[in-house]
RNA sequence: GGCCCGUUGGAGAAACGGUUAACUCAUCGCCCUCUCAAGGCGACAUUCACGGGUUCGAAUCCCGUACGGGUCACCA
């Protein structure tokens, strides 16, 4: 036995399993030969983040478009700042947006476990190994000590950190280590880097292309002290065994990926392929900078869920800035289910996308016009029960009529667009329900200061006598410049300006007074079908009840 | 500060050595119109952060400067 192999059978004395026998354990994927694996890996620190959601989407579309597998890992090797149940809420508010693992934490798989506080006996097994080869070592630096010496390299300009002549515990001897750790004195592992900070290596990235970056020369902790891996280190383990081909994630990652290539060379082992995805940013103060889960609420998708955001148009939103030809796509094929479209890497910006609220509000309000009446109020429904009880309980009196105002003129090539969100709607329609339009009589309704209360019940009084509400739209509306002339109202706009001496009023005028007097604005969406809705009963007893207050 | 990445209209962005510099959102104007929501048409970068170079020709290639971002943990 060597010194080596005495140290690691010290340090991990129950670990008998091999590199080999992990090989073993997780085989090469039976899947085709373009076939992408992809992961989202969250820490479970809080909510889901909308630069998560990014990400997820694209390694999710990835995978699929490939007939790949797609799969979630928690990283909870960072036990101080765990928030717990977390990771649960995260993976739940992705199935939210349609995005659901082929393995996860949650359901498991062949690959597993997929919680890496669940995975020690890997770590350890690979670490173990890589003891004795001599590519890690305990180290018994202090946290003070490291500051120090980071203190002292910054006074004299190099560069700071445990590389070279400063990796003091990568030159004790394997006597000592052993001495050391028998006195239970404590210590994390290292990684020895055999790297050089003035050698270059080029890499491709699947987004940025060819990239030249420093070579590491850092002997980077790869176990912390509670003898949970490090971020790099569980990287090279977990992506390994689980065979993962495309490493996507944020590119806060680049400037580390020097770290992971030599890992995956040090060890042998092939390297997966890399695609660092642009971050989310946003502007403030003329500035930009990258979305802040504590500062920005637009940071936490629970945001746009609770505004009520359609799913469709967050996820078409965030399609647009993942590949830049999605929308000419769009354009060409505005009906089809956006992940026809096949999301490439090529066609990723490289910059962070400034998060554009507007143009989220913009194609929200287009998917919600597309939708028909069913699927438009069973979502508002859906929304109505999680966030508004007062709106849905109004749903639930009567499903049908909801159903029926949000028909109006829905449909066809150019559907109404009134709403952005779920929550647009009632403020919008809550006049079809008769306690709110008694509640808006409690207000000064806004008729024209031109009319008299005494005009305003000759026009009432004339629409009622005909309301003509047995027509179809273009006949009643006939009828209704009828009723209009009868009484001194212009039937047309036009020819009311040519001689308005001549009238009282035109046409819209008239209208305006009916409209009013139903429900309460000034504005409200195609008039005749909401009269329509009403029946002539209610428009009767509403107008009735308007004149009395008059 | 070191290293890395980036910079095209108010925002997102296309263009991969030769185009009047696409398109989407926003904004503005006109038209349509009984209100609203839509819809239609049009305007909006003499110029691609700046300065040099290479070239017959540069937003596109090279060099420098400026600016913005990322990263330098026993966090991911």
């Amino acid at each position: 036995m060597n010194k080596y192999e005495e140290l690691a059978n010290l340090i991990y004395p129950n670990i008998k399993t091999t590199l080999a026998d992990l090989e073993a354990r997780y085989p090469l994927r039976n899947i085709d030969e373009n076939a992408m694996v992809t992961r989202f890996a969250p820490s479970p620190t809080g909510f889901l983040h909308t630069g998560s959601l990014f990400a997820s989407l694209i390694s999710w579309r990835m995978a699929k478009q490939s007939n790949g597998i797609f799969f979630c890992r928690l990283e909870d090797t960072d036990t101080k700042r765990e928030i717990t149940g977390t990771g649960d809420l995260v993976l739940n508010e992705l199935s939210i947006f349609g995005i659901t693992p082929d393995e996860s934490f949650l359901q498991g798989g062949l690959y597993g476990p997929y919680r890496q506080s669940e995975r020690k006996e890997l770590y350890d097994t690979v670490i173990k190994s890589m003891i004795i080869q001599g590519k890690a070592y305990p180290c018994f630096c202090s946290h003070e000590t490291l500051n120090d010496m980071r203190v002292f390299q910054e006074s004299i300009k190099v560069n700071p950190g445990y590389y070279g002549e400063y990796a003091t515990c990568r030159r004790l001897s394997v006597e000592e280590m052993i001495d050391k750790i028998m006195r239970a004195e404590p210590y994390v592992m290292r990684f020895k880097s055999s790297g050089h900070h003035d050698g270059k290596i080029t890499i491709h990235d699947e987004i940025r292309g060819t990239l030249e970056l420093t070579e590491n020369d850092q002997d980077i902790v790869i176990m912390k002290s509670d003898g949970l891996p490090t971020y790099h280190f569980a990287h090279l383990v977990d992506d390994h065994f689980m065979r993962t081909t495309h490493i996507t994630r944020g590119e806060e990652w680049l400037s580390s990926l020097p770290i992971h290539i030599e890992l995956f060379d040090s060890i042998g082992w092939q390297r997966p392929l890399y695609a660092h995805l642009p971050v989310i940013m946003k502007q403030e103060d003329g500035r930009r900078r990258k979305l802040s889960k504590r500062k920005d609420p637009e940071a936490a998708v629970s945001f746009f869920l609770e505004a009520g955001y359609p799913i469709e148009g967050i996820m078409e939103y965030l399609m647009t800035i993942a590949n830049s030809n999605f929308e000419e796509w769009r354009l060409v094929n505005p009906i089809s289910n956006i992940y026809d479209f096949n999301l490439s890497f090529d066609k990723m910006t490289l910059d962070g996308a400034l998060f554009d609220l507007e143009k989220v509000q913009s194609i929200s309000k287009e998917r919600l016009g597309a939708m028909n009446a069913e699927e438009i109020s069973m979502k508002a429904y859906a929304w109505a029960k999680l966030y508004d009880e007062n709106f849905a309980n109004l749903i639930n009196q009567n499903f049908s009529y909801f159903k029926s105002i949000l028909n109006i003129e829905r449909g066809g090539e150019k559907p109404r667009k009134d709403y952005t969100k779920y929550s647009d709607i009632f403020p919008i329609i809550d006049f079809m329900y008769d306690e709110y339009f008694d509640k808006a009589l409690t207000t000064d309704l806004p008729y024209n200061p031109i009319f008299s209360i005494d005009q305003l019940k000759m026009v009432l009084n004339q629409f009622l006598m005909r309301p003509g509400m047995e027509l179809d739209e273009e006949s009643w509306f006939e009828n209704l410049k009828l009723l209009a002339s009868e009484v001194g109202f212009a039937p047309t706009v036009k020819e009311y300006k040519k001689n308005k001496d001549a009238f009282l009023g035109h046409i819209g005028d008239f209208a305006e007074i009916i409209r009013i007097s139903i429900s309460g604005r000034k504005n409200t969406p195609n008039f005749y079908q909401i009269m329509r809705i009403l029946g002539i009963e209610r428009i009767k007893q509403r107008i009735n009840k308007t004149m009395s207050i008059f």
